[in-house]
DNA sequence: CGCTAATCTAGAACAAGTTTCAGACTTGAT
DNA sequence: ATCAAGTCTGAAACTTGTTCTAGATTAGCG
């Protein structure tokens, strides 16, 4: 990586999902820029991964001044993680007109972690990207990454089914998101096949059968 | 980060420990030089984290020119996951001398790894660069990521107190490492407390007793 | 000791993320 | 329609990881 210029510039950023300084709305050119930039962002990605995204050549995909993504985007990380805070609705829409058909909890979020995953599988290099934004991403990125945590969040609790959770059932889901960050890192880097990901991710989904109050097994502990 | 050169010279290394190109043995300057790089390295990195250390200041530091460290080191990421790997003997050594207290599995491990956690947090910025460059790490990096990753498994094992584990608590162990990692980065990067990696790690610890055969509550799965 | 290959050094050069700046363009309000 | 403020553009500059080169040094060997 080259000049990570350490002051990264943190701008009093506000709002939640744009980039930009203050919290205005975007006018209709503005948003359109963005959509442009991200596009060009995830098209960039898709080819070759985290390196494939540079930021002059976004810049020029999406017919913006490399000053003006910086404007939108304050670092290469930060458009990654919005890349990826973008996919993230797509998928969950996507996701939800499917609903999982397992049994239990820990069945249909096991159902709906591998669906993702083999989303993921057909863009790898996109996915690599955005995985590696996601955990190398420093303090000055932490709203938008946990922005994308909150909405994974969503997303196994969706597939749980549940109202109200416990807070034992939050912790096990907590760990499940923690277990499928951290899966996804080692098949990308080569060092996990898919099925040992499978198997890691209905691993700990045994979990979500130790908070679940239906269970008959879990009264002694 | 700058110039992320993308042919990220993979040279033929075969050696576990050195990554000097062949695999001749180190000859005892040779020795030193690399004592010097990692300590440098370390102490760079104990100061301002991944940022701070700086090829060019490591190289300074260590009294050898840019071109010997990147005959060392192919990369900074290379460079920083030796200092981990050097870390974790360190860790592993202090580790053993005094073994966790706990009754179960589950607690000696979570003592365990909490106990390592605290000797992180006594050099946060040290953790924070070693922790990014792993989770950073490229495939041309993966058999030194894994060197890690396998010593990370020895001391869950050692804590579990495990002459032949079983498939199932091997699992486990990934799973927790997976915990481990993602939870260490929750951390570093300021969007969780101490506390809840502590309880994250609890919570994950829990999945030993579901594979723990002396259980006796565990038949009925 | 004298030779050769490998290693090391100093320093320039290159790549890509980031910053900066002057000038053109838009927007919003008057 | 007009003016001020805010945006956008194009291009250059700066930073830091990485590569390359020519010339010293060192190591091992006969």
């Amino acid at each position: 990586m080259p000049a990570e210029a350490k002051p990264a510039k943190v701008e009093a950023r506000t709002s939640p999902p744009p980039s930009l300084p203050s919290s205005a709305p975007l006018t209709e050119r503005q948003e359109a820029r963005r959509r442009r930039i991200l596009h060009a962002s995830a098209q960039l990605a898709s080819r070759g991964g985290f390196d494939a995204v540079q930021m002059r050549e976004v810049a020029e995909s999406s017919q913006v001044a490399l000053g003006t993504l910086y404007r939108y985007f304050p670092s290469k990380v930060h458009l990654l993680v919005a890349t990826m805070q973008d996919q993230l609705e797509h998928m969950h829409g996507t996701l939800r007109k499917k609903p999982p058909s397992g049994e239990t909890s820990a069945q249909r979020v096991a159902e709906t972690l591998m669906r993702a995953f083999r989303a993921l599988q057909r863009e790898p290099h996109l996915a690599d990207a955005m995985v590696r934004a996601l955990t190398f991403a420093d303090r000055s990125v932490s709203p938008e990454v946990d922005q994308v945590s909150r909405q994974t969040t969503v997303i196994i609790l969706d597939a749980m089914g549940l109202e109200n959770p416990t807070p034992e059932q939050l912790s096990a889901v907590r760990v499940i998101e923690h277990t499928w960050h951290s899966a996804l890192i080692t098949w990308l880097s080569g060092r996990a096949s898919i099925a040992q990901v499978k198997i890691d991710i209905e691993t700990v989904c045994r979990l979500i059968d130790l908070t679940d109050p239906t269970d008959p097994t879990n009264q002694g502990r």
